[in-house]
This record gives C-alpha cells, structure tokens and sequence, in this order.
DNA sequence: TAAATTACAATCTACGATTTTTGTAATCTT
DNA sequence: AAGATTACAAAAATCGTAGATTGTAATTTA
C-alpha cells in the first residue's frame, strides 16, 4: 500500500495502519518505523501522538473493548423480556471474540497479552460492563419481570457466571475444543434468569 | 538431602523427589541428572519409570488434580443442604488454589503451563468433576430440596459458573485484584441454588 | 537377568556479539 | 511556531555458538 500522499496524521490514522500491520504481521514484527512509513512519515513523528509503541498498542486493544461495550449497549435497553436480551448480548459478545479469535488471530494474541499485564484495563473495562449487565438487570426489576434486592451483586454474579464465555484465554480454549458454547451460554441464562424470576434475596440470609 | 541409602526406586520416590526441585528451583532449573542424584541414581534409572521428563512433570499436575478431587468428593455425600455442600465444595476448592498460587507459586506456574498445553488432561479433570457435580445435585433432587430435569445440564451451567474461581489462571488475577473471591463465590451459588430450587426445566423451551 | 551405570548423539538452552528498534533531542522546513 | 526530519543514545531483539540436558544404547553389576 502506497503511503497517503498528504492527509494530515492523526490518533486515528496511525491506529488504522498499525492495525493492519499488527494484523498481517503481528505485534513484534511491526515496529515503529513500519507504522511511520505505511503513513509516509518519519517514526519520530508518530511521537507526536503516541508517547511509545506500548500506548498504540493498547490503544489497539482499547478500541477493540469499547467496540465489545458498543455491541453490548445495543441490547440493554430493548422492549423483549430480559433473559432474551441478556442472552442475545452475549451470544453477541461472545461470537466477536470467536471471529477475532479465528480471522484476526494475531490482534487476538495482543489482546490476551494485554489482558495479562494491564489489571487496569481489564478492571475497567469488566466494570462497564458488569454497569451494563446491571442496568439491563434493573430494568427487568422495574418492570415486575424480575425480583432482586439488590442488583449490584446480581450483576456480579453474571458477570462471574458468563466470564468463562467472554474471556479471551478460555474463549480460545472452548473453540479449539469444539464445545457447545452457544447452547451452554444458553443455558447459563436460562438458570439465572429462572433465579431472578423466582426472587433473589442477597441481603437476607437464607 | 543425603540421597536416601538404599530405598527401591519407585514412581512416587521419583515424583516426591521432582516436586521437592520443582518447588525449590521451578520447572526449568529441574533437570533429570538433578533428580537423579536426589535419589541417589544417575539420571538414566528414572527412564526406567517415566519416559521422559514431561511425563514426570505431567505426572506432578495429575497428582495435585487427583488430591483437588479428593478434596471435592468429600462434600458430595454428605447430609447437609445441598447448597452449602457445593458452597463448602467450592471455598475449598478455592482455598485450595489459593494455597497453591500462594505458598506454591512453582507448582501453580507449572500447573498453569500444562494446563494450556494439555487440553486432554484438563478435559479429563473437568469431566471428573462435573461428575461429581452432577451427584450432588441428583442427591438434591431426589430429596426433593432440588427441582431440575436434567442434571447433566445443571452441571455443565454449575461448572460453568463457577470456573472463573477455580481456573487457575483467573483465580491468579482475582488474588492479585484482591477481589472479595468467598463472597463472590457464595452469591453465585446462592443465585444457582435458588433457580434449582424454584425448577428448572431445561427440555422444556420457555 | 533385572536394574543400574557409563558413554554418547541429538536436542535444547544460555550467553555474548551484533544488529535492530525505540525514544529523544537538536535541527530543518513551511 | 507547529510539525516534521535526521541523528543518535539506550534498550531490546536476533543470531551463532559453547555448553548443558535429554534420551538411548551398549556395557557392567549383583
């Protein structure tokens, strides 16, 4: 690909042209004097926007998370009964990893590496998410569909319950094994929705 | 240690020998010809037992999955509700883990490599377990203190839900968050024993 | 003859020299 | 003056090789 012949460098353009290298390639073998020429610039310059190679490459991974909360936030606030929605949310999610996981394997691979070395970043992220789960769960509360005294901890026993599903590592682990993820996942909501159905009393003991 | 005078050499000399190396120099730095000489043989002899060097250190994860099993199954028949019996199977399990990745950080880094090299072993010990999983839960059942019309699904949604406090790998990141794991775990299951106890009907579609 | 040893080839790993890459600073261009 | 370039020091990756380790086979021991 011939370099942009004028078009002015930005955050956006430099993430563009790492991440196709980053795909074609994978993440060790592209460096920063790559990015600079499929841009038509110096690497020096790419410092301008980027203060190292480790902020493009999170940034990558950034991106690729708020896309992830993008796809979830279209099911929150739906009309169809909750269990459907939460369902559908993370088939959703869940097909995404599986397509990076399977056609886009080297962005995969640095998503992994990052989920390991910044705890920051999967931290928030699993708290806008587990906001998420939790506003879907409140919703379904108002409207008399489901019975949770408190929802913050409905929502972190979904978020528990479906990690397995989501999370990169074991994402990768489930596919190479062939299993039925879509048919288990179903059936994980199935039993929690049967449980906020049936009424769930975290603060009083049982 | 002296190596001991004259004791036969056995599987389990050899094994005890290995993971007292594994434990003190890790995976790497153990070697056969080390080995050897802790049993006061040279590094040949151990071929005799074990056919290579994995198949000891196969031989160490398999052991330390057997003693997790042993651990869970003492839970299984027992008389108490069935809930707490899966909660005390698990914060046992957990602690377990925890103990490993704690005060065994050697083993539990050796664990976590086999682990994603050898999806035949993992797959073994999760199938044991879910077993056990599904006794438990049939014991509920027929007592009557559980409805659900397929335990093997059942199962599968407990092992599931659960597996982001036992996998190794993730109970290493929840340790190191500092997450409030028992309390956690105990939602969780509070959550899955309640939709057992309101029914579930997994055949049947909603 | 069962079980170990020593001797050895094949493979793997550790290490240091060399090259690449990163990130910065001084300089140039418009 | 903003934004890029070139030049360069520091850090990191690569590569070849010396040395260690693994696994086997021929030989020894009891």
């Amino acid at each position: 690909m011939p370099p942009s012949p004028s078009a002015a460098l930005t955050t956006s353009s430099i993430l563009e042209a790492a991440k196709a290298l980053v795909r074609r390639f994978g993440e060790t073998k592209t460096n920063m004097v790559d990015i600079g020429r499929a841009l038509g610039v110096s690497h020096a310059a790419l410092y301008r926007l980027y203060r190292s190679k480790g902020a493009i490459m999170d940034a990558i991974v950034e991106e690729a998370m708020r896309d992830e909360e993008a796809l979830a936030v279209a099911h929150v606030d739906g009309d169809g009964p909750a269990a459907d929605r939460l369902l559908a949310m993370l088939l959703d999610l869940h097909r995404r990893k599986r397509e990076r996981f399977i056609g886009d394997r080297e962005i995969h691979d640095l998503y992994r590496r990052i989920l390991v070395e910044r705890p920051d970043m999967i931290a928030a992220y699993a708290e806008r998410m587990t906001a998420l789960i939790a506003r879907l769960i409140a919703q379904a509360v108002e409207r008399g569909e489901w019975k949770v005294d408190d929802v913050n901890i409905a929502s972190g026993v979904v978020r528990d319950a479906v990690t397995v599903f989501i999370h990169p590592a074991l994402v990768a682990q489930l596919i190479m094994a062939d299993a039925p993820v879509e048919t288990m996942l179903r059936d994980t909501v199935t039993t929690l929705s049967r449980a906020f159905q049936a009424g769930m009393d975290y603060r009083a003991p049982a």
